[in-house]
DNA sequence: GTGTTAATATACCGATTGGTATGTGTTTTG
DNA sequence: CAAAACACATACCAATCGGTATATTAACAC
């Protein structure tokens, strides 16, 4: 890695947090320049400008988030595991969520929307990539005769990915972490319920 | 209704929409002026700051959506009915709710929580009513036999807040309303099987 | 109708915003 | 080790930010 590449690296690093706490509006160039303590000559430098910078800190924030879950999946053999490890990431990684500004998908997703055009096709892969994973799992359940025949790996997906993210705003402003850990408990009844065999 | 009081709630109702697209940071001034058509002076006659007037905006939204559903509930005898209103009531109005910028709960709380300290507070307690209006149904409908007793109110009341907000976050950035549409179906088989005698 | 008060408009303030042009120092490469 | 390329800092820009003091207009009481 070439200290240019170091650089942005660093850059993106310190101020991702900041983007997901404060939002990318909110957050200014000086709140960049104080937490990298670089100067503003040397953000431009490497970056086009501050919505290049966002997309960047995005992609990495969501990468990170990606790569955290496969790596748990990928530690379990069938379906029903991996499905349980998928839950019990974010049950587990509340707290760092939490202290780092929420799940970066949900602010992006929120704030994109309506006021930042550029990152609006990003978020959106996110999702679908997201669901696809999980679909994945659920298909994968089917196929070896784990999960019941007749589901639909695309509606439990889809569940579960709002029962993920409205437990985790809940459990965000309530300040109780309990509230995700209900919700990620229902899923698992739901899984063993109506899942599987 | 006094001439200031209609002006106070004419910029209210004026300004509501752009706050929760834009988020209550990236508002500004003249998005305010631009949109009700006064200037500067007159909203600052109106209301001490924007701080101020991002309060009684919050406020004036969450209790539009609080007293629609209380309508909409209060129409219904049997606490089964009283649920599926509340569950319906999303599934219907969720074109507005997409049109005037997602759910003004959803994000305020997000928005709130790191960044804007005045305004958590009052989205804290929104969601704290929310529960309660949920867990009343809950038990009204034990206590009538209608549902299970062993079910735990609270457990179910914060599944379907979580599962009908993460099920707006998903359908809003999909820009597919089927998203909401499937977890809300999901959640009456939930009531049918596990709730309901 | 006149006097008083409330409501809105005008014009301005300092501070901060994102961004850039230019200068200086530091790597990297031949 | 020198030259070219790169990385970073300094100093500045116009535009916009939230906010205010003051002028003007409209509404209301007597």
């Amino acid at each position: 890695m070439s200290k240019a590449e170091q650089t942005r690296q660093f850059i993106i690093e310190k101020t991702a947090p900041i983007f997901n706490k404060k939002g990318y509006f909110a957050t200014s160039l000086s709140d960049i320049t104080t937490a990298t303590g670089l100067t503003k000559g040397s953000i431009y430098g490497n970056f086009k400008d501050k919505d290049d910078l966002a997309l960047h800190v995005y992609t990495y924030q969501s990468k990170k988030i990606a790569d955290g879950v496969d790596q748990l999946i990928s530690q379990h053999r069938t379906a029903l595991k991996k499905l349980y490890a998928f839950f019990d990431f974010y049950k587990e990684n509340f707290k760092n969520i939490a202290a780092s500004g929420g799940c970066p998908l949900m602010n992006a997703a929120i704030e994109a929307d309506d006021s930042l055009p550029f990152l609006t096709p990003k978020v959106k892969r996110s999702f679908t990539l997201w669901r696809q994973r999980l679909i994945s799992i659920l298909e994968e359940g089917i196929t070896s005769g784990e999960f019941k025949q007749h589901i639909s790996a695309e509606h439990f997906a889809i569940t579960f990915m709002a029962m993920i993210e409205g437990g985790i705003l809940l459990a965000k402003i309530s300040g109780r972490g309990k509230d995700l850990t209900i919700v990620i408990d229902n899923m698992k009844d739901m899984v063993d319920r109506e899942i599987k065999f």
